[in-house]
DNA sequence: GCCTCTAGTAAGGCTCCTTAACTTTATCGG
DNA sequence: CCGATAAAGTTAAGGAGCCTTACTAGAGGC
């Protein structure tokens, strides 16, 4: 899925002008890793001349993205006044539309949010659904204090996957009314920020490799075990999506069943914990969270159920290192609170299936990844933009 | 696997000397997919001005790295001189260490192949499969006729995977004595020529990206059935290799056999053929060959065989679909010019499996798809190496 | 023969980088 | 308190590489 159209990079020649930018970059970025330092410092850990990096510093301060923020005394010497990138030079938005919750987030360039929503979906139509989006955003842009016209990118998490050409969402089964072509547009005009959509478990997946346990990783996948199952695919920081999107869409992954060869979302998701307990033998208004609650007192066909859910996921988990070789595989969504009574039985069964043991942790965010990928997301584009923009002229 | 260390990209600073370099490059690059050109056609296409395009292509000239080649009149207005990469400004060697056979070829900069040979490869200990190796190699250099010097970079293609750290091949239990400590080392030098060691599959995907039916496809699969089981992935020309050059090794897949959990590449490799076909009563002494063959006859038990087989490889492109989603997937091997027998069972059990259905081709070079692979990669090394000394006089 | 069109060269200027020397500001040792 | 030392940062001079402009060279068309 390409950016805004704004960042595409026009294939220029290398002039000149090439060449300070690509130095005003570096040291930005350089500065981003270190937080803050000094001109000289500077100069000496990317080996340009310090008089190349006072200049190009000063461009960079009058473009209003870096700023001083203090001084070091060294150990003996003229103190250094130190400069670190401007915060509120740019803003980014995150939206994460699920099945339960809609959660909406602006953070600054840092990362850091400086306003939050979570509310209830309860939306059943596509318009109502667009509504609530666009107003919770408008809401938390409102709350922030951020000047609307700051917020330079956005990036929308849902299930499914979007379609550029159809100017639509598929795969979505489980929002009703979002896979209506043009409704994305439509949230896209009414904020007024540019916005990119994809796949909540690819969002998830890089919100773990920037914010959690996937930090530092070489290829990860992150699992989605919630009302559907997806997996999301990480290598070297960048999202693997395949040749369509449709990378880590292992819900679609063939899976002999009990009985017949059916599809694996059917028996991994939420509802089929459900469906295994009461096979199993409990009773009554049944839920997974339900369900895994009662495994936790031992409850015996919730344990058996849980077991069978693990299995399902260590296949998965097996399918999945086999191809792509992870270091690690991070279980999380839905089924949130719930993992680390997946643990067990899902390192169980895969020592039975394959050689092949990446390690496998827990979420670290929870249901937080999807809205915290996205805000990276949004402030990868966010950062490339404010820094293009910079000669542009506001 | 990183590349030779000559190639390692120091992080230097953008100075106007990268920028030279850097015009260079892409005036180089720009020739190669032309085949030859004119300075203003470059630097119509390259946004470079005229008197830079002369310079920058005097300087490569003056290197040995392009020379003239000839001229093209124009529709009106003088004649143009046209100029084109070098291939003699250096060679790669590709080598493909096979059970059966030995391959190696010497390319030219263009991908020439200026000569080649194919042994048997019947060594069954350590010390004759690298004496061979070297002796083949140092032959194939003879004959091209090519200053060995001049022969800057090689890759060689095993089955397994070879551990830098323990400077080993890993996993190739069809080599006898191949898994060694320092094998790699020894061939290396005895040779005098900088080797990388690649999984077979691996290369064998990048054959097929470069010279064959998997060209401009953005992200393929090639799935190698022989004597063992591999898959090779490339997305947008790169090799997609794991966390730690495993990926693809679909040999662990899990897999529900008819009697019991087992490992895929038993119940797939060339040794499962013949089985199943004994089992299904065929007599007599079988080869993965003599089965096809028969198949091929409508013998009743080697079709049931090839079938099985058939959705074997099935379930494996399905798994390989839901995890990537390739928009190809490419068949190869051993089994090689059998291929035509198993398209249509594998493409029948497909539609059972998996909605997602990636368009799935038999390999265009066959056999030569691992040597063309390695001969491909070399390449690309060898081209920044000769690039890279230009300036560093010989 | 002149015009036009394309390829290529020459000269001058501009941008931006580097080196080197210098200034400023701090600590340290007497 | 004062010079030595060290680090941060500035200023000045020089140079590398690119671009623009203006030119020459050669090949048709009218």
């Amino acid at each position: 899925m390409p950016a805004s159209e704004a960042v595409e990079q026009q294939e220029q020649p290398w002039s000149r002008r090439r060449l300070r930018s690509t130095n005003e970059r570096l040291l930005l970025d350089r500065l981003r890793g270190l937080g803050a330092a000094s001109r000289a410092q500077l100069a000496r850990e990317t080996g340009l001349s310090k008089p190349t990096v006072s200049s190009a510093l000063a461009s960079l301060a009058a473009a209003g993205l870096v700023h001083e923020v203090g001084t070091h005394a060294p150990e003996r010497g003229r103190t250094a006044v130190l400069y670190a990138p401007d915060p509120a030079a740019g803003y980014a938005l995150g939206v994460d539309i699920g099945r339960g919750w809609l959660r909406v987030a602006v953070v600054d360039l840092d990362g850091t949010v400086v306003a939050r929503a979570d509310v209830r979906n309860r939306a059943r139509a596509s318009a109502a659904l667009t509504d609530l989006v666009v107003a919770t955003s408008r809401q938390v842009i409102v709350n922030s204090g951020v000047d609307p016209a700051e917020v330079v990118h956005g990036v929308v998490g849902t299930p499914g996957v979007y379609d550029e050409k159809q100017r639509r969402v598929r795969y979505a089964m489980h929002l009703p009314g979002w896979g209506r072509a043009g409704l994305v547009d439509h949230v896209r005009t009414e904020l007024g920020v540019p916005l990119e959509v994809h796949n909540d478990a690819n969002l998830a997946a890089l919100g773990e490799y920037t914010y959690g346990v996937g930090a530092g990783s070489r290829l990860f996948a992150y699992i989605l075990i919630g009302t559907g199952l997806g997996m999301g695919i990480v290598g070297e920081g960048r999202l693997f999506t395949g040749a369509h999107g449709l990378a880590g869409e292992i819900g679609f992954l063939p899976w002999h069943g009990r009985q017949k060869p059916e599809r694996l979302e059917d028996a991994v998701s939420g509802v089929a914990v459900v469906e295994a307990a009461r096979q199993f033998g409990m009773r009554g208004q049944l839920t997974a969270k339900a369900v895994f609650d009662a495994a936790r007192q031992r409850h015996p066909a919730a344990v058996r159920a849980v077991e069978l859910e693990g299995e399902r996921i260590a296949h998965t988990v097996a399918a999945a290192a086999a191809v792509l070789d992870p270091d690690l595989v991070v279980l999380g969504g839905g089924v949130g609170h719930s993992v680390d009574l997946l643990l067990r039985p899902v390192r169980e069964h895969l020592r039975a299936l394959t050689p092949l043991r990446p390690r496998l942790a827990p979420s670290r965010l929870g249901e937080d990844a999807v809205l915290l990928g996205a805000v990276a997301t949004a402030l990868d584009t966010a950062r490339d933009l404010v820094f293009e923009r910079r000669t542009a002229g506001t």
